[in-house]
DNA sequence: TGATATCGTATTGTATGCGATTATTGAAGA
DNA sequence: TCTTCAATAATCGCATACAATACGATATCA
């Protein structure tokens, strides 16, 4: 139990515990977070709640409105494209800032973690999305820019949340080769090509998983499937 | 007054006061900040202070160490290089989104603001400063991706303390014939262009303004001119 | 029956209080 | 004079208390 009765770590819970529990959807989009009942699960006060809701607001994984508490974040379409354009933007950051300075020991760390992924990807679980976005976390931890490695981390959040209102079920968001394509061309120093493979490889994360020019952000197409399946007939 | 006693509003007014009385150096990077004696001074408690501390630490604005309290972020140089880095690749992002995209209206917008700059710039004073700073907002605005604004914002931030701190003293930091040719480019709708001439400006803003080498980091240092000054002899 | 008003409850926003930790002062000893 | 240590004061971490607001249910009226 990491319990820890040092002072500031019990905060700090909070916060991690709340945002574990957002990533893996076990609170989902939408849900609305009743401090004092959150507080009495976790065992602390509501204060260490709110604390933690205010760093996960800032991060955009809850949105906080007045008078009327938080709630798990439910992105338009309009902020996931905004995330996912940034994010695109940060990891060719990463891979320019890589290319060429991965020691020995980084490239088989990474090399080692497709393999993990593709032993992972035939059973299509859980297991495999979580790898394949420790693989972005891991490049940027590498980079040694601490900045950068917060940064990739919230959108990676946020494309988590995303994914798991927008994104096709059983998608497998990333092509375990291309990873591999991206370890090669680092270890190369091919910085702009890394960049480059970096860039479409996020591109077709998208794509592949996102049904974009479906799922219209008006309730009025949200809830147009269950009309039909309810034998009703919207104009 | 802005007093507001909108319920969650008070709250914003003390970070958004905090905030700019660190950027604008009212608060000097490495001061102690007590939670009483500010909410006290801000009429609020402890608890709303606390609040802010806790947003301006994610932005890396105030430091927050466990039972020791807050205080202006003393960011090492380390940092400094960490946060130009991340900058440089986001303002590309910008300038790549922008270039093509740019309304009529908005063109002129920023070429009013630079006609603004070049009328500060005789004079040297913070105004300069300010208005450099808020020509990179407003192109960030412009893209109308909240994600990326709001980094944008947050680097800025901490550029503001980091040349606070490394910066010598009356450095113009950006150059408005600069700002000029990326309107430009942004016009011509060549984003590679555009992208290309941000990153070497912003490279320059840290040549020009940043006195790299030197500035040590270690406290002896920070302490030396003090210590000359008083006519003691440290080893 | 349907809409609106009103009251009670639940939940939030903020202040305050208590125990714990750290800084500070001053005095005694080397 | 410089160090060491103890007592006090200041400050923090967190919980709780209280006021204000929003939600929901019943009652009232058309």
């Amino acid at each position: 139990m990491t319990d820890s009765r040092q002072p500031g770590l019990r905060a700090q819970s909070v916060y991690r515990a709340l945002r574990r529990a957002i990533i893996e959807q076990a609170l989902k989009p939408g849900m609305k977070l009743p401090e004092d009942s959150i507080g009495e699960q976790l065992g602390v006060s509501r204060t260490l709640v709110r604390e933690a809701f205010g760093r996960l607001a800032v991060e955009g994984l809850v949105e906080l409105k007045p008078n009327r508490g938080a709630s798990v974040a439910y992105p338009t379409l309009e902020e996931a494209r905004d995330v996912f354009d940034v994010r695109r933007g940060l990891e060719r950051l990463v891979a320019e800032n890589l290319a060429g300075r991965l020691t020995a020991a980084q490239a088989a760390e990474l090399e080692d973690h497709v393999r993990q992924e593709d032993k992972a990807h035939g059973q299509d679980g859980p297991e495999s999305i979580r790898l394949a976005g420790e693989f972005h976390i891991k490049l940027a931890e590498m980079t040694g820019n601490a900045l950068l490695l917060r940064y990739v981390q919230e959108v990676s959040s946020r494309c988590s949340l995303i994914l798991a209102i927008y994104g096709r079920p059983h998608s497998s968001e990333c092509a375990v080769s291309e990873h591999r394509q991206l370890i090669e061309a680092l270890r190369a120093g091919d910085g702009a090509r890394a960049a480059h493979l970096m860039d479409h490889h996020l591109q077709a994360v998208v794509t592949r998983a996102l049904l974009t020019p479906r799922a219209e952000r008006d309730i009025r197409d949200l809830l147009a499937p269950y009309a039909l399946s309810e034998g009703l007939n919207p104009p």
